[in-house]
DNA sequence: GTGAAAGCGCTAACAT
DNA sequence: ATGTTAGCGCTTTCAC
C-alpha cells in the first residue's frame, strides 16, 4: 500500500540533486545535463513519482483545466460539441470540468462561480444567453471565455458557430418553394439573441424575398426536447402551417412523430426541416431533411480558440484575429420534404 | 479591472483578525464569536473575496472534484448517467472532470492517470472492462472508484447497475414465446465481462428453460452505434433469426431501420427488444419494445455511493454495506414486438 | 474564541 | 548546468 508520499523532494534526495533540477526534467526544461536527466528519470520511474497537479497549479497559477458550461448533456447537439471539445482538450493536455446549467440563469451563474473558484484557465460556454450578473463575472475575471455553438447577448465574447441567419433563410426559402401554404418557425425562446437577432431575421428575410407576409403566430416557442415537440405538433398543425423549420432536432423528431400519429402525412401534407443533423435526424422515419453543421468541429474549434486565448498575454487578446469563427453549414435533403 | 489579488490574508488584515479566523468563518466553523463572524463576512462581501479552491485543495488534500470516465458522451445511455452524476455532484458541491475514453484501454489508462494527478477525490468509471494496468492503478491509489451502469472484470470495485442476466433472460423468454424461429443476441464484445458473465448467461438460461439449443452463431458482436446496427442488419436477417435482443439502443435502432429498408417487416417478420429505454427507443417507428432502466438514477446513485466512500475512513471502506447496488429494471412493450 | 506558525508540493526567480 | 530560496493561498495543529 504505497501511500501518496513521494514528492519532488523525495526524488531530489534519492537522485542527489536539488528539487529544482527534478522540476526541470519533469517540465522538459533543456537546461539539464543528459546524464543528470537520466539519473532523475530513473529515480522517478523507480519511485513511481507523479507530479501533483494541484501543487503545480498553485505555484504556477495554471491548472490546465477548462470549464465547460452546457445546458444539457443529454441533448445530442451539445453532447457532440462536448466530444469535440474534450478531444482537443486532451490533445493539449487539458481536462474539462463539465457542468450542466439546465438552461437556467441562476444555475449558470452558480456553476461559473464554482469554475472560477477552481481556477480554470478558460471557459467554454454553451447556451443562448448570458444573464447580466454572469457577464460581469466574465468581464471582471481575466479568464478567457468562448461561446460554442450559439450566439449570446454579449458581443464581447468570441463565438464559434455557423451563420444562423443565413441557414434559417435558406431552409425557409426551400420550404416556401415547395409548399402551398404558411411556413412555421419553431424555436426556443423568441427573446433569446440567437432567435431574435438571427433566426427570426432570416425567417423574415426569406418571407420578404418571396413576397409573403410575416405572421407572428407562425413562430412557435418550445423547450428543446422530443416530448415538447410532440406535444406542440397538434397546435402547429392547427395553425394552418404546411411546413416548419425547427431549431432543435429533438423537437423536430417530436413534431414529426406527433404529426404522423395525428394522421398528418409527412412530407405530403406537412414538410419539416431540422437544424443540427444529429443522429436523431437519421433515425426518424421519414428521415429528416436538415441543415447540416460540423458539430464535432464546432466543439474542437472552440477549444482550439480557447487555447490560443489562454496562451496569449492579456494585452494581445484583443488583437487576436478571430473574434468570431463562422463555420460552414450545409443542407441535406432527406425524406421530410418533397 | 480587479486583479485576482484578494486573498484570505487581505480579508484578515482588513477585518483586523487573523487568517485563521477568516478561514473559520469561510468554512463554517462554529468557534467564532457571532460579532467577529459578521465583521469578517462584511469584509468578504465588500472585497468580493472568493476562496481559491486550488490552494484549499493543496492544504486540505481534498479537491471536491471527481473524475468521470465515459466511453462516449454522445451515446445517449452514458449521457443520461452523466446527467445524474452531475446533478448529485453539484448537490454535494463537487465538480466533475469528464473524460472520454473512447472505449479504448490505453486512453482509459491515460485519462485515469491524469485524473489521479489532478488529485480527484473519487472516480466514477463507465465502461465494460478494466485493463490490468488500470486495475493496479486503482488498487494502489486510495482513491475510491465506483463503476456505473456496467460490470467489469474487477470484482473488487463497487458497481451500480441493474441485473443484466435477469433482464436478458426476460427479454429472450419474451421473444421465444412470440417468435417461431431462432432468437439472436446482439451485444458488444463477447469477451467483455458484462456479456460473457451476464447477458450471454441469461440468454443461455432462457434458451434452456424453453428447451432450445444454444447456437453461437446467433450472437452478434457490434460497436455501439446506429451505423453499426444498420450495417449488420442484413447479416442478422440472413442468419435465419426471427428476433433479437440488442444491448445498445443505437444499435437496436440501426437494426430496425436496416431491416425495414431491406424489406423485412418489424414486428411481423422480425421482432426486436432494446435494452436501455433511451429516447431513441421512442423516436423510431415502430417504437422499440425495451428493457427499462432508471438511467438518471444509475448515475445519481453512483455519485451518492461515491460520496459515502470519499467520506469514510479507509479502514471502514470495506465495511460499507453496499458493495454492489442493483437497481430495479422493467420491461416496456411497444411496437417492435407482437 | 482567536492567533501564530508550520506546512501542503510545486514553480520560478536568482545565484552560483 | 545546478542549487537556494521564496512564495502560491489556504488548512490545521497548537498555544493562549
Amino acid at each position: 500500500m504505497e501511500k501518496q508520499s513521494v514528492t519532488i523532494y523525495t526524488v531530489a534526495r534519492e537522485a542527489r540533486v536539488s528539487m529544482a533540477t527534478v522540476s526541470r526534467v519533469v517540465n522538459g526544461n533543456p537546461n539539464v545535463k543528459p546524464e543528470t536527466r537520466k539519473k532523475v528519470l530513473d529515480v522517478i520511474k523507480q519511485l513511481n513519482y507523479r507530479p501533483n497537479a494541484v501543487a503545480r497549479g498553485l505555484a504556477s497559477k495554471k491548472t490546465t483545466t477548462v470549464g465547460v458550461v452546457i445546458p444539457d448533456v443529454t441533448n445530442a447537439y451539445f453532447a457532440e460539441l462536448a466530444l469535440g471539445i474534450d478531444d482537443i482538450a486532451s490533445m493539449y493536455k487539458y481536462n474539462m470540468i463539465l457542468t450542466n446549467s439546465d438552461a437556467d440563469d441562476r444555475k449558470a451563474l452558480q456553476v461559473v462561480r464554482g469554475l472560477m473558484a477552481k481556477q480554470v484557465d478558460g471557459i467554454i460556454f454553451m447556451g443562448h444567453d448570458i444573464p447580466e450578473e454572469l457577464r460581469q463575472e466574465f468581464s471582471s475575471s481575466n479568464v478567457p471565455v468562448v461561446v460554442a455553438g450559439s450566439v449570446t447577448n454579449d458581443d464581447e465574447l468570441p463565438t464559434v458557430r455557423i451563420d444562423y441567419q443565413e441557414a434559417t433563410k435558406q431552409a425557409i426559402k426551400y420550404l416556401i418553394e415547395r409548399v402551398d401554404g404558411p411556413v412555421a418557425l419553431v424555436v426556443g425562446s423568441k427573446d433569446s439573441t440567437i432567435n431574435k437577432r438571427y433566426r427570426i431575421e432570416g425567417y423574415k428575410q426569406a418571407l420578404q424575398e418571396a413576397g409573403k407576409d410575416f405572421d407572428e403566430k407562425l413562430i412557435f416557442e418550445t423547450h428543446d426536447s422530443y416530448a415538447e415537440g410532440y406535444k406542440q405538433s397538434q397546435a402547429i398543425a392547427d395553425s394552418g402551417a404546411k411546413a416548419a423549420f425547427v431549431s432543435d432536432d429533438g423537437v423536430a423528431a417530436g413534431l414529426l412523430n406527433g404529426l404522423t400519429d395525428h394522421g398528418v402525412k409527412v412530407p405530403d401534407e406537412f414538410q419539416i426541416v431540422a437544424s443540427n443533423n444529429t443522429k436523431t435526424t437519421e433515425i426518424t422515419r421519414p428521415k429528416l431533411t436538415t441543415i447540416t453543421q460540423p458539430l464535432y468541429d464546432l466543439g474542437a474549434v472552440s477549444m482550439r480558440l480557447l487555447t490560443k486565448l489562454m496562451n496569449s498575454k492579456d494585452e494581445d487578446k484583443e488583437d487576436d484575429e478571430s473574434k468570431d469563427v463562422i463555420l460552414e453549414h450545409g443542407f441535406e435533403k432527406r425524406q421530410s420534404t418533397r
